[in-house]
DNA sequence: CCTGCTCTTGACAGCGCTTTCAAAATCATC
DNA sequence: GATGATTTTGAAAGCGCTGTCAAGAGCAGG
């Protein structure tokens, strides 16, 4: 394609040195005003823009911010990605994506990629990949890591208090008069999951309700596995009047099981989520969900690398989730005979 | 940090030339392998990684491409990234994508941001900025667009038959025997949004069905416009026996107004989409609506964007979307009964 | 008009890599 | 073992920019 005007060209056309144009360029000192004016002018008919490579290059610094997410289809992690977005606008950084599919492997591998376009800092997001590559990076740039805890790096992670979540659902059920509820939980590999299942196992022991391990079900976070694990819990036969789900996707998949089976949400069965995506707004009815502004949180890590970047040592607040009740909770459907709750037909 | 090692350190401590590490880290020559060991053996050691942007410099390719996406926690978009990033893989080159937000000048904004990277290749993904300047940036480097027509670049652009698509849905309709229907369109500043809605009249002709006026709504894509006009719809009185809405999110929408509404679909209503979005299969009742293969444009966008790389020229297959019947559509209500389809009370 | 000061400017080295060119080493052949 | 052909190797230039350094220009004061 057509020749790439550089730096040269501008300052030759304008009868001045490069390292003038370079000031003009970047502020980096005073310059007379004729001169700056005749290579603006230059610039603009040239269409200049410089090389952001050979500007890293020569200044050490390469003005971006590696980010390694999971899944970048996800709701969950779009929004995110859409936070940090945000939270970097206006900086003068621009982040590189990567995506690890919760795959070790894969995971380290985007971190080489960004690692080789040397970054001048990165965003964690999630993921299984071990903390020791992780304190790795941490060594040669300034790493944030959100939604999951680092060993040694704890002061520079943005935490989700997951436990306390679950806790504020299975509250709100207790209130409505739930006893039996079954649970759905997340991949396991991730550490989230695993703080929303005990949350939940601790908080059902709280408020004295029975823990059954027939109702507890174990999903992998993804639409299909709670349809699937809903379908599975209705097919047991097992009665329960209440679904906690540990993420609003398989929530929307165990909805779809529900939905299915006939029964209506709240009149038959309680349903929650959690992560308050965007669209669990407008499932039918609206899903009673945590909120983690995940965004917001997208955001704030941004932020926090920017600091970071500018030497300071910026002091994260912990993120408390807040339960958002919609209308896919109610009260619990017969007054409680013994016995059972729901009877499913074995069909 | 730490001090980053280069490709000269490696050179000294192997004892031998740069020259020779660059050759075998590209394998650029052959090079004798006891020196070959011994460097590999080096850069293990020093956790040498090569750093892209001197490479870059070096070769003037930069091995990324730009994305110029809307939204990128946008569901349709994050489809499209997600198989823009399988397409790329296994190739060296890399995604940089940036979101212009449906907004001329960010969409500006992000071409000078790639361009400045010196991106080898950009892939447009929908946008309201001037066919003008994708027509400079085609002068630069190959160009790809995904889902718009871009003057003197139509055989660079992965299209959409939108009307067919539409004239799909209007026939299942007609097939079941709806005659009112209703229709909420997308922001018409978007190219395809008035496609779809001209292939709707169009159709709706052809058929020979009524095309009333009061019958169409204008949205933005958003759930929010979805949920507004149909609830406008619903309250205008006028009947209706289905709705057809320009895509899945405004169907969405549609439906929780429907719900408020005590409106069953496809009992009373039957509701339509288009895009045919992942969490689409997961509504209630799961959506029929307009296939795509978002992910697969994508896919297909990066790869002809690579062969483009290559030097060859690629033909582009348009795409031809079809219609996925789930189960929100369903026969007209009640037998046709002169006056109209549906009452609703003014409350 | 000269001295001493500050402000503006250009030459040049260097960022980390690739690649060309020619020298050095290796190999095959007579 | 000498010759030429072939392969391996290193020196050096250059990619496009920044930043240092010292020279040049501009100015105030004497």
């Amino acid at each position: 394609m057509s020749v790439t005007v550089t730096l040269m060209h501008v300052a030759r056309e304008a009868g001045v040195s490069p390292s003038t144009v370079s000031r003009i360029l970047n502020g980096t000192a005073n310059v007379t005003p004729d001169k700056r004016e005749r290579v603006e002018a230059v610039i603009q008919r040239l269409n200049f823009t410089p090389n952001v490579q050979a500007q890293a290059l020569a200044n050490g610094r390469s003005f971006s911010v590696g980010v390694l997410t999971q899944n970048i289809s996800s709701p969950f992690y779009g929004e995110t990605l859409a936070g940090i977005e945000r939270g970097l606008e206006g900086s003068l950084y621009y982040p590189l994506v990567v995506s690890g599919h919760w795959q070790a492997e894969q995971e380290q591998q985007a971190l080489d990629l960004l690692m080789r376009r040397r970054v001048d800092a990165m965003i964690v997001l999630g993921g299984v990949i071990e903390d020791e590559a992780l304190q790795q990076v941490a060594e040669r740039v300034p790493l944030v890591a959100v939604g999951r805890n680092v060993l040694g790096l704890t002061e520079r992670c943005v935490l989700i208090d997951n436990r306390e979540g679950i806790r504020q659902v299975v509250r709100h059920l207790a209130e409505l008069g739930h006893r039996e509820v079954a649970y759905i939980s997340g991949l396991e590999t991730q550490q989230d999951a695993v703080e929303r299942r005990e949350g939940f196992e601790e908080a059902m022991r709280e408020l004295g309700l029975p823990l059954r391990p027939t109702l507890m079900r174990r999903g992998d976070y993804t639409e299909a596995s709670g349809e699937q694990e809903a379908s599975d819990l209705l097919r047991s036969g097992v009665p329960f009047s209440a679904l906690v789900c540990a993420n609003d996707q398989m929530a929307l998949g165990a909805r779809l099981a529900l939905y299915r089976r006939g029964m209506r949400v709240p009149e038959d069965v309680s349903l929650t989520g959690f992560d308050d995506l965007f669209s669990s707004r407008y499932t039918t009815p609206p899903l009673t969900t945590v909120h983690q502004a995940v965004n917001e949180l997208g955001q704030q890590a941004a932020e926090t690398v920017l600091s970071l970047l500018a030497g300071d040592l910026p002091h994260m607040t912990p993120y408390v989730p807040r339960l958002i009740v919609r209308e896919s909770t109610g009260p619990v459907p017969h007054p409680l005979t013994a016995g059972g709750l729901l009877m499913h037909d074995s069909s």
